[in-house]
RNA sequence: CGGAGCGUGGUGUAACGGCUAACAUCCCUGUUUUGGGAACAGGUGACUCCGGGUUCGAAUCCCGGCGCUCCGACCA
């Protein structure tokens, strides 16, 4: 893409409201852009980091079986009901809103129980077991107070997997691979290394759930980590027995901020109780599905990158989420010589399929460092009348400052 | 939801209760420049968040909204 044609605007200062680092960073490189608190738009650069993150998402998916779907947005009252969460008293975060004739309905903050009413219809033996859907989602959640940037709003993008298994044998086994899934994921998307799976609170089903905590200053939980054994255990639940479950001391654990970014739980049977979502197991008698739930929040992780990937002059994205591979940035010369040879590179490279922002604007030089230090693309490709005098290219990688040059026929 | 702070051109800031609301940046014109946000000249752009009030006079003081940020509470 040619950035004389990228509608986005870089600037040399965040609005004064905007305090945490994803936000500041990612409205000043024009990723992002606020319309109220909580409520970003992602624009042209961001979406494409957003999709980057959800392809590797989708991935990894797709590797332990699952099946992409979208449910809506727009949810019946009387489904929630049923388990009792429609009630403000046991859900306090719903948007609600109601139809002309004044059908009440709600935005969509989770989806148990849609989808199991859903598997109600396609879910009948054994054999048809297990299934695991998921979706990328826009999910609203009407938070007492937003906060952090793109790390806690009111309208984020949620992937969420549901798993329907025969009994808890098979449903450890889901889970266990879907927890694979995740640490992969994580790695693919750099921040592999500063996340530990942490034991957090189960619910009445199972004795924990696993959190994926990015350790961060910029996060909100706090969190116990041990390093030897790459684990943690959220401070919510931190006592005695969790130590001996995990067979670890209190005097090795080291307390640190940290990000949720997914976070996986076994439900057992409680969704697929409520509304008598059953299959016939080999004997032909009736059981209940055994089941769990499995989020991550794309676009929260997109915050948390930024968060981990950034210094004083801006975003350093890993390969994997980067808007684009490559900014090709072209110090003109006089007689055009330099905008000659840059507009063959940029052809000759998006023509192999590399994805390249060309910074093809009328600018200085100055402006234009700043800014792709700012935009935070991993590559930096520098032609010049300086370097087409040796046939080469100067570039730069973003996150370590690493300087070459290069001949440009070997691109 | 409790507490604190803040709302002034697109952005960042300034302005004692008193001239035509100032400066920087951005943007537009022109000239010049071209390896780290260049220089010069000219120009556009603001009902000072909204509504009341006090005052001869309000961006400034008071009251009420609304919004934003931070701290806390909350958080499948």
């Amino acid at each position: 893409m040619k950035q004389s044609h990228l509608f986005t605007r870089t600037r040399r200062e965040a609005p004064k409201d905007e305090v945490s680092k994803n936000a500041d960073l990612l409205i000043r490189a024009g990723y992002i852009s606020k319309d109220m608190a909580g409520v970003y738009s992602f624009l042209p650069l961001g979406l494409r980091t957003l999709n980057k993150i959800v392809g590797v998402i989708r991935e990894e998916m797709n590797s332990i079986g699952g099946q992409e779907l979208q449910l809506t947005a727009l949810q019946d009252k009387k489904v929630w009901e049923t388990t009792g969460r429609w009630d403000d008293r046991n859900v306090d975060i719903w948007f609600k809103t109601h139809l002309k004739n004044d059908t009440e309905l709600g935005l969509g903050f989770t989806h148990e129980e849609p989808l199991t009413v859903l598997m109600r219809e396609h879910i009948r033996s054994f054999r048809d077991l297990p299934v695991l859907a998921y979706q990328f989602q826009t999910k609203f959640r009407n938070e007492a107070r937003a906060k952090s940037g793109i790390l806690r709003g009111r309208e984020f993008l949620m992937k969420d997997l549901y798993s329907f298994s025969t009994d808890d044998a098979e449903h450890m086994n889901v889970y266990e691979s879907a927890k694979q899934a995740y640490r992969r994921i994580f790695d693919r998307l750099g921040i592999g290394g500063e996340t530990y799976v942490t034991f957090a609170s189960g619910g009445s089903f199972a004795k924990y759930s696993h959190e994926f905590q990015t350790l961060s200053e910029a996060g909100e939980d706090v969190i116990y980590v041990h390093e030897g054994k790459r684990i943690a255990v959220n401070k919510e639940v931190l006592n005695d027995e969790v130590l001996a479950d995990l067979g670890i001391a209190r005097a090795d654990l080291q307390e640190k901020k940290a990000i949720e970014v997914g976070n996986i739980f076994s439900l057992g049977t409680r969704f697929s109780d409520a509304f008598g979502l059953t299959y016939k197991d080999a004997e032909g008698t009736s059981k209940s599905v055994v089941m769990g739930s499995y989020g991550i929040g794309p676009s929260r992780v997109m915050g948390t990158i930024a968060e981990m990937w950034s210094d004083e002059k801006g975003l350093k994205w890993p390969d994997a989420v980067a808007p684009f591979a490559v900014h090709l940035i072209a110090l003109f010369d006089k007689e055009g010589k330099v905008k000659a040879a840059a507009d063959e590179l940029y052809e000759r490279l998006t023509t192999k399929g590399v994805e390249v922002l060309y910074d093809d604007r009328d600018s200085g030089a100055g402006e234009k460092f700043s800014d792709s230090d700012l935009i935070g693309i991993p590559q930096r490709i520098v032609m010049s009348e300086k370097t087409l005098a040796q046939d080469s290219v100067e570039t730069k990688d973003r996150a370590t400052g690493k300087v070459e040059m290069m001949k440009v026929e070997s691109l």
